[in-house]
DNA sequence: TTGTACGCGTTATCAC
DNA sequence: GTGATAACGCGTACAA
């Protein structure tokens, strides 16, 4: 087994020192045409590639970009990683991810084993937990340090940081507004506990759009699920919520916040001998493998994981990239006023089975 | 905003020597105590952390594992990097994850970029291209460099490593004979070209289900479906292919593959008019999100992604963390020769609607 | 045209 | 008890 090989070994070998290896390396035109030939071949011969290590250590930057998310087995997520790696990828970046697993320990966790030196920047998606314990001064430490982090989807106003999120409120408005329009009158909302942040703006654009359409809001029609549990292990119970919920009440049309809860909601429909869509519309916000291949497929407002992750990754990696440059010009720690941004991603109804 | 602070700032700023900071920080009792605490109160004052790049540079080792799978918004793969980051976490391991897209040129240029010092072993699903091609060399050469692999799932002969795989043989052995033992006559097996080797070991087991029960395979009743092209932009190819299928030939048991193609047959076959499971039972390979939510339910063989996952880490720190010893006992080549282990994880048949 | 020296952050070894 | 030095692998400013 021939172990990589070094500059130095190269530089033994061909009786040169290694700053002409490496400025042969480099095509630097310094070195004699002759020895940059000989020095050339005899690198591609033993197949020489650079540490990366070593070059990070030197350069002060990895190349790196850190992912850190709640969940991977997750549609929605895994769908922002490969737009995260595309672009990451392009751009000369790699990437390490690390998963919270909802909890707010691990997130800290994670963050400080990355945060020291093995990452450029954060792109991340806020826990559960953490959204629940409203403590975010890991996040204020890290960008404080001088660590740029861009956050997706789950965000929050306590941190100043790049972001890019889904038009939650917008999209739900639609969603709703596209029920209506179909002619329900009677339109539940299946949502999650408030203080996941998308739940309560999708909860809002409900609300808002019963209002454009001066139809009174109804609590009763309003079901919101706690998920602080792993939700896998609770199926039947959701079953049993959302069975008892559709006893009660008179219904036409649902708006489910996630694919899950949409597809649930469906499922439980049917088997309480309603037809989708003559007696019950559905809509579920996201769009995961569950909507396209449900029977009926399901209606969803789509949320373009991928873009997102294109998006987060181009803004860290711009910010990256920029800060070196101004680092030059100014060292001075004024430039510090940095505007921030907030992307937007809109967000878009993709008609299936289960509305008419 | 106050950047990182290293060894040496801390040094300068309490008029010691470097060495005296890294010993004092680490517990060593050559220092006195006095100094120690000084040190450690400074060190935590300013929340010093060791640089981990210098570490990796300095330990030649970087406690990061490569992951590269062919595509990661999916079920299965997702659920292995779940089990792979858990056990890696745990043992103090950080996880970069690459995606080949199923290409055989973005495999190797990941590998490439990785195996600079980036990581100290990969785990590795290999993509349909490469084994499309039988071009191996870029494994070989990375195994060569003292770089351990660990594969799984879609593995090969040809490169010596260790490999975790299921029992895909076995497993549609039980899947098939489930269907004989409930009934079934004119079991059809949905499957996929046989380059891919899961593929093929599954198309063998049905074969070997068979002939087990003295019962006559009719290639008639095998679709071998080419998803060399983007399986999602061809679902309504899909579905028409399985439609003519189920109008030529008398079936009454379906064995898929994989989770798509089962759930896509329970819809062309309902379409049709036959009810599931009375008319047509129905068995897939792999239990993913889709399985567990379809309508009906559909009966799977389950992978145990995670299972994989776990194993696949603790085999690749395993063989990092034993090389570590042994290159002090013998600085020889001479235990090259090791034996490399194949772990099979085993399947079981998850019962749902989509069998009596 | 080529080589020397230095620094990135750390630790281990050896000298004082 | 403390400090200086070397080394990990690389690139580059500067000296020869």
């Amino acid at each position: 087994m021939k172990r990589k090989i070094t500059l130095k070994e190269i530089a033994q070998e061909l009786d040169v020192s290694v700053s002409t290896v490496s400025k042969a390396l480099s095509g630097s035109k310094e070195i004699s045409e002759d020895t940059t030939k000989k020095i050339q071949a005899f690198a591609k011969l033993y197949n020489y590639k650079p540490n990366n290590i070593a070059l990070s250590l030197k350069n002060r930057k990895t190349k790196t970009i850190g992912i850190l998310i709640p969940e991977i087995v997750h549609h929605f997520f895994s769908t922002v990683i490969r737009g995260i790696e595309l672009v990451a990828n392009r751009r000369g970046y790699n990437v390490i991810v690390g998963l919270s697993n909802e909890s707010f320990t691990k997130e800290i966790i994670n963050m400080e084993m990355l945060a020291n030196g093995s990452i450029d920047g954060f792109i991340l998606s806020i826990s559960k937990e953490t959204l629940l314990k409203q403590d975010y001064h890991h996040f204020n430490a890290t960008i404080n340090q001088g660590m740029p982090i861009v956050m997706f989807d789950r965000v929050v106003n306590e941190v100043d940081c790049d972001k890019v999120i889904v038009d939650d409120l917008n999209g739900s408005v639609k969603a709703v507004n596209k029920l209506i329009e179909k002619g329900c009158k009677n339109i539940a909302l299946i949502t999650t506990m408030d203080y996941v942040s998308v739940g309560r703006l999708r909860t809002q654009g409900y609300i808002e759009a019963l209002e454009q359409n001066k139809i009174e809001a109804n609590s009763n029609l309003i079901l919101k699920i706690d998920d602080r549990l792993d939700v896998e292990n609770h199926l039947d119970d959701l079953e049993l919520e959302m069975e008892q919920f559709f006893k009660i009440n008179t219904i036409d049309g649902v708006f489910a916040v996630n694919e899950l809860y949409a597809v649930t909601a469906m499922k439980v429909a049917k088997k309480l001998g309603y037809k989708i869509p003559d007696d019950i519309q559905v809509i579920g916000f996201t769009d995961g493998v569950l909507s396209k291949h449900a029977s009926p497929s399901l209606t969803t407002v789509s949320q373009h994981g991928q873009k997102i992750g294109e998006q987060s990754a181009n803004l860290l990696i711009d910010r990256l990239e920029a800060s070196n440059t101004a680092y030059d010009k100014f060292s001075s720690d004024d430039e510090l006023e940095t505007d921030y941004i907030k992307v937007v991603i809109e967000t878009k109804i993709i008609e299936r089975e289960s509305t008419k």
